[in-house]
DNA sequence: CCCTGATTCGC
DNA sequence: GCGAATCAGG
């Protein structure tokens, strides 16, 4: 899959957002986690906090550390926190200084409601139409009869995909046991899935389906 | 084990 | 430029 500018964009977008590399790989398709690191790191793209990268540094860095160790990396600052509120609290507009400058914008003070909204600030008339925050859609769990049971959503590499049910039906849900390693299902379910080739002089011929069933070859 | 981002290096 | 492999930490 190659990076189309609209790839690019939208790789920017999701990591500015602060959505980790194996989501933006997902929402992209095509693309590992690790192409997705790679083509942010190509592209110049802020790091952002890693396990690995801050390990050490206490009040080790600005005591001896004029001299770089190296002189390439320029130095990074710390990462701004990812949502800057507003300040919790604030003086009153200047009325005693008439010498004062003209206040600048003052943020209102606001809280957050559930979901995610900002109210509105107390004595505040218009609405402050609040940008929804970005939010990660995810998949609705769908029904109760599901629930504690391995659904579609919940496959992956290493659990049994062997279907228990039928599709429609209110439970239908997957086995989910850990797979037989290099298969899609567990060691039990390997052994319906899949049987030895018999020789065909050893095969029984199947019984003739009444309506004529699909062709043996 | 799962996950994370950073880095390297052969292509 | 690309990304798998690897590293190193949570």
């Amino acid at each position: 899959m190659a990076w189309t500018d609209e790839r690019i964009d939208q790789l920017k977008s999701m990591w500015e957002k602060g959505m980790t590399a194996s989501q933006i790989a997902e929402e992209l398709g095509g693309v590992s986690r690790n192409a997705v690191i790679g083509k942010a790191h190509r592209l110049g793209l802020q790091s952002r906090p890693s396990p690995v990268r801050e390990g050490k540094d206490d009040a080790v860095v600005p005591a001896a550390a004029p001299a770089e160790p190296r002189a390439e990396t320029a130095p990074r600052p710390a990462p701004a926190p990812r949502v800057a509120l507003p300040a919790p609290e604030r003086p009153a507009p200047a009325a005693a200084a008439p010498d004062a400058p003209p206040a600048p914008p003052q943020p209102q003070i606001r809280s957050i409601g559930p979901g995610g909204f900002l109210r509105q600030a107390p004595g505040e008339t218009s609405a402050p139409i609040p940008p929804a925050p970005p939010r990660r859609l995810v998949p609705a769990k769908p029904s109760p009869e599901i629930a504690g049971k391995t659904s579609l959503l919940d496959l992956n590499e290493r659990i049994c995909k062997w279907p228990l049910g039928h599709p429609g039906e209110p439970d239908f849900h997957f086995c989910g046991a850990p797979v037989n390693p290099g298969f899609p299902y567990c060691v039990a379910h390997c052994g319906q899935a899949y049987q030895a080739q018999l020789p065909r002089r050893d095969r029984r011929p199947p019984p003739p389906l009444p309506f004529g069933g699909p062709r043996v070859r």
